[in-house]
DNA sequence: AATTCTGACAACCGCATGTGA
DNA sequence: TTCACATGCGGTTGTCAGAAT
């Protein structure tokens, strides 16, 4: 019987959004809130596919967006957590705030892609173009992965080891959303299967006080992710932490970017009118807080 | 000045997945 | 359990601006 178009394509505009359909779009999610794509275009009177209604207000209109270009810091945690998820953009996009899937997705493919080759690394595989090892197949006998140090020239590339064996147990106390774990469990086992594969990753979790020490921001100290998860504003102000309008910076850690934030995890360094202090019992993960990879104890 | 090339990014398309009747 | 519908996701394409020739 085959599948029903999401949409009559007959008498919808297609191409580049006009200022008017833009207006109207968020005129109508302004009074009616996100929902409902299929009927959003009639109702809002536009004369578009409720997926593409969806896309443009996801993608461009979204207030909360981040625009502009993407931080030094941005383009090494998309590298990481590429490394470990893959083209899973949305998973990636869920640990940048204000960024959405496409944005990234077409970050990667533009410059991130580019910027790894001239690396020297393989942006498929994230191993050294001229390792000879570098195949799919190829596996390490230990409890490891292999990645190349991101701060190094192509011309002499170097791979160091991280292991994941130590902080597993830990990890895995803060875990929040089941399906969200059996799919980057998985992910992780298809991309690392050396990895041991107790090592999770949570989606960001909400604050037990519910933001009241966290964030000043009244009524969007909490939104909603494109894949429904609730992401702190408390970390999405904490990433541009010159931004902040408070006297205390907060450098996030990847733990809490991971969403395990209060943890004996979390590194992240906390500057109060230029005092900067640090969770003496933090750890690292993934030394993303000095932004490369190290070498396992 | 005209043409071609290239990079960037918005938007589209098809398939997968979730959900409720 | 099945089916239809709504939504989400990832790959791909189209378009445009700026650079190069």
């Amino acid at each position: 019987m085959g599948r029903s178009p999401c949409c009559e394509k007959a008498h919808t505009n297609k191409g580049a959004w006009t200022k008017e359909e833009d207006d109207r779009l968020i005129a109508y999610i302004r009074a009616h809130g996100e929902g409902c794509w299929r009927s959003l275009p009639k109702a809002a009177g536009l004369l578009r596919c409720g997926k593409s209604c969806r896309l443009r207000w996801i993608n461009y209109l979204r207030p909360d967006l981040k625009r502009g270009n993407f931080t030094e810091e941005e383009d090494e945690l998309i590298i990481k957590l590429h490394s470990l998820l893959g083209n899973k953009w949305s998973l990636i996009a869920g640990r940048l705030p204000g960024r959405t899937d496409n944005e990234i997705k077409n970050y990667w493919n533009t410059h991130i892609r580019r910027k790894l080759i001239n690396r020297g690394i393989d942006p498929a595989t994230h191993r050294p173009v001229n390792d000879n090892n570098n195949s799919p197949n190829h596996q390490t006998t230990n409890t490891s992965q292999t990645v190349a140090n991101s701060n190094i020239s192509s011309l002499e590339v170097k791979t160091t080891t991280i292991s994941f064996a130590n902080t597993t147990t830990a990890l895995a106390h803060h875990l929040v959303k089941e399906e969200f774990e059996e799919e980057t469990k998985h992910v992780v086992q298809e991309r690392c299967p050396d990895l041991n594969l107790e090592l999770r990753i949570s989606p960001p979790h909400y604050h037990h006080q519910n933001n009241s020490s966290s964030s000043s921001s009244s009524s969007s100290s909490s939104y909603m992710q494109p894949q429904g998860q609730h992401v702190s504003y408390h970390h999405k102000q904490s990433l541009k932490t010159g931004r902040r309008n408070s006297s205390v910076v907060t450098s996030i850690c990847f733990a809490c970017s991971l969403g395990i934030e209060n943890s004996k995890e979390c590194s992240c360094t906390t500057s109060v009118n230029g005092t900067t202090t640090s969770n003496s019992t933090g750890y690292d993960f993934l030394a993303l807080k000095a932004g490369v990879w190290t070498t396992e104890a």
